[in-house]
DNA sequence: TTTTAATTCAGTTGATTGACTTAATGTGGC
DNA sequence: GCCACATTAAGTCAATCAACTGAATTAAAA
């Protein structure tokens, strides 16, 4: 692949990841062609994605992956910050803020929490979310450093409360992105609200009072 | 419409129905095809689906409301149960178990949580199953008394955290459905417990202390 | 300039889709 | 026995899809 050539590829790949990504958050995976996507990113060329990414799930894994490295990038400096803290609320925000912070960095209107949306609720792609981010190192860090600080919690518990944080993050951030995108209310603050609403909420719903099985 | 025309159309469209449900759980909505779901349902006319239901958002809209009267029919027997109470979990309460206990009562394996979160997930569904939630008397009784408990908290907190419960009720409803359908593993007390485990989390969301705006 | 490889593109194939049409089936009422 | 009607079945239709083919285009490298 020569220099150039490379450049006129990752203009292509990069409109077709954009456009797809819109696509999918707008409509739906199964709504979305691959043809609609080329059309959408300015190519005639309808075999497009079939040649860049070798398929729809090679799409789909190349804009999740550029979105998960980004936050991660993120979460790291967040991590660093708050050291080996055994705060609760430190390491949940280390969980919740990079996300709102990465949408904000990419304006508005911005497509990936709806998008991740789709993914995650798609049947056969779920493993691929949860693979991809279990891969990020710093997300790993911030899963055992809320570990260590919910020690005393039944394990079950602990598991069961986790996934929903993981879903809170993932849905309410797609809700506040679609309320951006339509009403265009206050775009400033925002996110940052967003990410304040939701460190409460999951520190709340992992402190809470655990009922004694019957 | 004769009645014994009746029962066989009945029968017919109960079978669309729970095909429907089951295959849109599996494979997602975009998945699946109204020759499939007649197939599945054992007729070779590949238009029942179109002829009973006038069409896809028909069938959907049919399952979603039997659903719906029936879970509206048991948060009924709750709402009647705390009668007035001021406590915040009992209302919630009476906003979890109904979900649960109509899963339970549906046997193993159930498709509708999965299903729902399908519906839900559709950009263009969405507004469907809203619309369809609040035509149920008894879950407006029942968000009216919540607001009352919550009546210090911030609208625009309340608002949000409202909509935390919602998403938890139903994906974890889905997750706990897929791991019984996978695993099948002990289905006594599982429904219970996860009712109480909801319950518990979100009780605590909905008290978590609020940060106040910088 | 010529070569070379990456990329784009138009066109075809075979399968699948929803909507539609028409005929067959079966059942209750007469 | 016969009719009217709801239902089922079977076949047709145009539209759309992903995958593939081979040619045209592009621009760097020789």
């Amino acid at each position: 692949m020569t220099v150039a050539a490379a450049g006129t590829e990752l203009a292509t790949r990069a409109a077709l990841m954009a456009a797809g990504e819109r696509l999918f958050a707008e409509h739906g995976l199964g709504a979305v062609s691959n043809r609609q996507i080329a059309e959408a990113a300015g190519r005639r060329n309808v075999t497009a994605v079939s040649y860049h990414f070798g398929g729809r799930t090679g799409l789909l894994r190349a804009i999740m992956t550029e979105h998960g490295e980004r936050v991660d990038r993120i979460r790291e400096r967040h991590v660093r910050a708050v050291g080996d803290s055994s705060a609760l609320r430190d390491w949940v925000g280390c969980l919740v803020r990079p996300v709102p912070e990465h949408l904000a960095e990419l304006g508005s209107p911005s497509w990936n929490a709806r998008f991740s949306v789709q993914v995650m609720a798609d049947p056969a792609l779920r493993s691929l979310v949860t693979e991809e981010a279990l891969s990020r190192p710093w997300l790993r860090r911030v899963l055992d450093g809320l570990h260590h600080c919910l020690a005393e919690l039944p394990a079950d518990v602990r598991q069961v409360r986790g996934g929903m944080g993981r879903h809170l993050i993932t849905q309410i951030c797609a809700e506040r992105e679609r309320a951006l995108a339509e009403g265009g209310s206050d775009r400033h603050g925002s996110w940052e609200r967003t990410a304040d609403a939701l460190t409460d909420a999951i520190t709340g719903l992992l402190t809470a009072p655990v009922t004694p099985r019957a």
